[in-house]
DNA sequence: CTCCAGGTGATGG
DNA sequence: CCATCACATGGA
């Protein structure tokens, strides 16, 4: 199934862009692995605005879809950043195909907490661990290789395959996927095992946010209709969740654009240019542009 | 080995 | 209100 996009998309530059850590290089070139809820998109591209979704085709209307930001156009953004000029026009003129992921709000705010003073490597490998103890993920077909190769079997590209089943964990297959754990099993874990994941002292974290989601003190569902100030403050009764994670939970998972999370990269570059982020429609849309413009180039910007 | 990572809570001024 | 400091651990 094919997915035409009006304006730009770019798998690679999404995986790479540091808001999801559930995802990566499929094996195949310009095919890539999403994993949100549950759920596995398996895509392939080769440059432009088509993706050719290879799994996961009966959710994408439902979800993947949403997930993408399938209806903004990305045009009006990066035109926008560029008219401003400064590190904003660099960065839309530097980064083609990104997109501000919808993600879930729980994943989300795990994922955020575990972020905190980690490399995003060590995000993933932390995540990944914690999955273990998830639901594993629903998929259509039974490998990748099945999937990314039906109708196109040469011998060279299974042995591609069969080194990159060796790759370890980043390169998983669909049966070793797994969710993250729901609050319910997330509460139901011992100590040692949340520090056999590597969460250090982000485990009692988790463990506050699994109880106030448990007892309805923090209601993630009814959140989407609260206001942004509304949205902050109740993310940050949760211990662990400072100014920095509500701001990736209200962005990456509420679709909140006006939440601008301000990490060492982000604060590096308000420094230079203090005035980067004023005056934009959207400026968390801008952020994300920033963060990955910062990160290539290191602490000289 | 050292240094840093998509920070936060506690403490003291 | 703002400035420090400890915090667990993996990856470079």
């Amino acid at each position: 199934m094919k997915v035409h996009f009006q304006d730009e998309i770019d798998l690679q530059t999404i995986v790479d862009s540091g808001q999801c850590f559930s995802c990566g290089s499929a094996g195949a070139p310009g095919t890539f692995w999403f994993e949100s809820g549950g759920r596995l998109l398996l895509a392939r591209q080769n440059g432009g605005q088509d993706i050719e979704v290879l799994s996961g085709k009966t959710s994408w209307d439902a979800f993947w879809r949403r997930f993408f930001d399938y209806d903004r156009d990305y045009r009006t953004v990066k035109e926008q950043m560029k008219e401003k000029g400064g590190l904003c026009a660099l960065a839309a003129e530097e980064t083609c195909g990104l997109r501000v992921l919808r993600q879930d709000p729980w994943e989300t705010l795990i994922a955020f907490i575990i972020s905190q003073r980690k490399s995003i490597p060590a995000i993933r490998t932390c995540l990944a661990k914690l999955s273990a103890f998830g639901a594993p993920v629903c998929f259509e077909g039974t490998s990748f290789e099945e999937i990314t190769f039906s109708g196109a079997s040469s011998k060279g590209q299974a042995k591609v395959l069969t080194r990159v089943q060796s790759e370890g964990p980043t390169k998983p297959q669909p049966e070793d996927l797994h969710a993250l754990p729901s609050p319910k099993v997330l509460l139901s874990l011992t100590a040692d095992q949340l520090a056999s994941c590597g969460c250090g002292y982000r485990a009692s974290y988790l463990h506050d946010a699994a109880e106030k989601v448990m007892d309805g003190s923090l209601d993630l569902q009814a959140l989407k209709t609260a206001d942004d100030e509304a949205l902050q403050s109740a993310l940050m009764q949760v211990k662990g969740v400072g100014v920095k994670v509500a701001d990736c939970v209200r962005l990456f998972a509420y679709g909140r654009t006006s939440a601008v999370p301000a990490d060492v990269w982000i604060k590096r570059v308000q420094k230079k240019e203090p005035s980067v982020f004023d005056g934009l429609s959207d400026p968390g849309i801008a952020q994300q542009y920033l963060f990955c413009y910062a990160r290539r180039h290191g602490k000289e910007i």
